[in-house]
DNA sequence: TCAAAAGTGTTCCTGTTACACCCATGT
DNA sequence: ACATGGGTGTAACAGGAACACTTTTGA
């Protein structure tokens, strides 16, 4: 693809100086992992651009399905990241490099661009990153181990964690992040992993089963020493 | 002013497709109101559009400034507004109309425009709305007795007022809704008003009071019967 | 001049809910 | 050893009720 049309495509199909970025979380090993994208030797959040005919909500839903094949997920809106030197210059330069292209000031996409910055909340499992023609690698990472990210997206990213630390303070936010069916003990990890801190295990039960969000299935049979855990679902 | 003069201008000084749009709320007759521009037979919210070379929060600072006069106030994210069909023709003929001047298609504010929403609260007494040459009037206007207005602006509006009444009920938030020396019943009554419902007297005073935010000054010296409450003001 | 009414600040009381922690019981 | 869930004492909170005080108003 030449660099002309990339640039008429992306003024024809795209509002301009605006672009989408996403928080894709999920959850191993008793720890949040956040996913991101390889470009040159930093890393960068997934993202995209919003259609000239499709709202922004459509782009964002849009956007996750593309990178990750997911459909009917969670997304939270975050927050605006609007200052005025942001722009993908370094970005831009460096994957132009690498597929041979020469690099040019007028590249649409070496613009200043204000972002509007959402986080998700799903399965790692279920989830399948595409690799486009732009990045060359993805992977999870834990929110305390982040790696050299491009721009401000650390400050994204960080932002998120702290986000959701505080929804889940007062209200359930542990959409997709586990299997459909999973134990209270489950839950509870996720919880304090979610949160930061131990939580009280009874009173957690207590105050989970009270949400009445939970529908409790037949106990797991497990193998390991202990009494057997309920399983539940969340209620539709 | 031709219109090809504003298509350029607009082009070259703002980033195209985004807009800003501010619910500005005042107090007053223990009502909340809200403050609109009238452009031909409906009304309109303040806003105004991002500068090549400042921020956003910079341009919302200076959208509401140039729009009311008012410097340090408080100012505060409320959602994105990103419908597909969102945009100006009807306004943008209405009074390129009124002024005589040929409305066009390829009128740069005749476009799709996704909206960053904020909310603004202000002191009434203190705030001098300016009139562009776009709109006619401005006026207050009670939350509940809203005029017709444009596009999607009640939406946004009515948005507006069930988020006040949410963060009022978990952190202060009657910034600048009363003069800068006010009393508990005073406050009281706006709070009541914020969150729509009646509040009990004596906790209220002392949560407020609990707070720590509030300095006592000497009481006032009324006419009315009844004894003379303290005044208060809010601790720098 | 005096009593009534009305607005204000503060304390006390009571029932309820929330919270933190322990431990009995079942597998 | 692990999971469930009941119990318990404490703290926080909501909502009144009561009261003290101050000032206007009207008889």
């Amino acid at each position: 693809m030449q660099i002309k049309e990339v640039v008429a495509f992306g003024h024809r199909h795209f509002l301009p100086n605006l672009s989408i970025d996403l928080v894709i979380i999920g959850y191993g090993d008793d720890a949040l992992q956040c996913l991101l994208l390889k470009v040159g030797d930093k890393w960068l959040l997934p993202g995209g651009y919003v259609k000239r005919e499709e709202s922004v909500e459509e782009a964002t839903v849009n956007i996750l399905r593309t990178r990750t094949g997911l459909e009917d997920t969670y997304l939270k809106f975050l927050a605006v990241f609007g200052g005025k030197d942001r722009q993908f210059s370094e970005v831009s330069r460096e994957f132009m490099q690498k597929l041979g292209m020469e690099w040019s000031e007028d590249y649409w996409m070496n613009n200043r661009f204000v972002s509007l910055t959402y986080y998700s909340l799903v399965n790692k499992e279920k989830t399948h990153p595409k690799i486009s023609f732009v990045d060359e690698a993805f992977a999870w990472f834990d929110f305390d181990d982040l790696p050299e990210m491009w721009m401000d997206h650390r400050d994204i990213v960080l932002t998120a964690r702290e986000q959701l630390t505080r929804d889940a303070q007062r209200e359930y936010s542990a959409h997709n992040l586990l299997p459909e069916v999973f134990t209270m003990p489950d839950l509870h990890r996720l919880h304090q992993a979610i949160v930061g801190s131990k939580v009280d295990r009874s009173r957690f039960q207590k105050t989970m089963l009270a949400t009445g969000l939970f529908e409790r299935l037949p106990r797991v049979q497990k193998t390991t020493p202990g009494r057997n855990p309920y399983q539940y679902r969340l209620k539709k």
